[in-house]
DNA sequence: ACCGCTATTTTTAGCGA
DNA sequence: ATCGCTAAAAATAGCGG
């Protein structure tokens, strides 16, 4: 029953791994879901590993309204020239992480 | 010092609100970047909201990567047409919470 | 707005089935 | 693979600064 505290590195046991994924999806998933209601906040996530099956929880339409917004917010305030407003109409908060 | 558990809607009180999501965002944060390195999978994370300002963790090129990694996945299964294989490539965990 | 504190709630690793 | 259980770890609401 958590011996200790875990490692922050990838588990090597490819059982353990799988269960672990399982477990904290589904709680990284409901801390999505409590932020976006609390907070009143669109929340967008997506995990990807180069192995396994699709998993998906909302319909393609809905990402890609996400990916759209994203994509006309980048736009409007063009953040590639590094001239973004300091008050703008979207808030966006964004983590990509490789493995 | 949390006092009973807390409700599971949107808090009304705006400076409450707004601390909550500061603290919760770093949360959810954490807990991406933990599944990703535990269980070696990529992770991709928005949260949007009609006020406020930009806050952003990763280059716009990630995130693109992630959106264009998404979008090929989705061309190469068919994903609109209902013909996922039962064994791909790409693992995605999707979650498209409006507010 | 942000920090530190802490009581309490929530998550979760490891196990058995 | 997936469930239930439980002790331990982690997150966090509400406060003072």
């Amino acid at each position: 029953m958590v011996r200790g505290k875990t490692e922050m590195k990838r588990i090597e046991n490819e059982t353990s791994r799988q269960v672990t994924f399982s477990k904290r999806r589904n709680g990284l998933l409901k801390k999505a879901f409590e932020l976006s209601v609390l907070c009143d906040v669109e929340v967008a996530l997506a995990v990807f590993c180069p192995r396994g099956r699709l998993y998906e929880f909302s319909s393609a339409t809905s990402l890609q309204k996400s990916i759209d917004r994203y994509k006309s917010y980048r736009k409007d305030n063009n953040v590639n020239n590094k001239t973004v407003q300091p008050d703008i109409q979207v808030k966006i908060l964004i983590c990509q992480l490789f493995c």
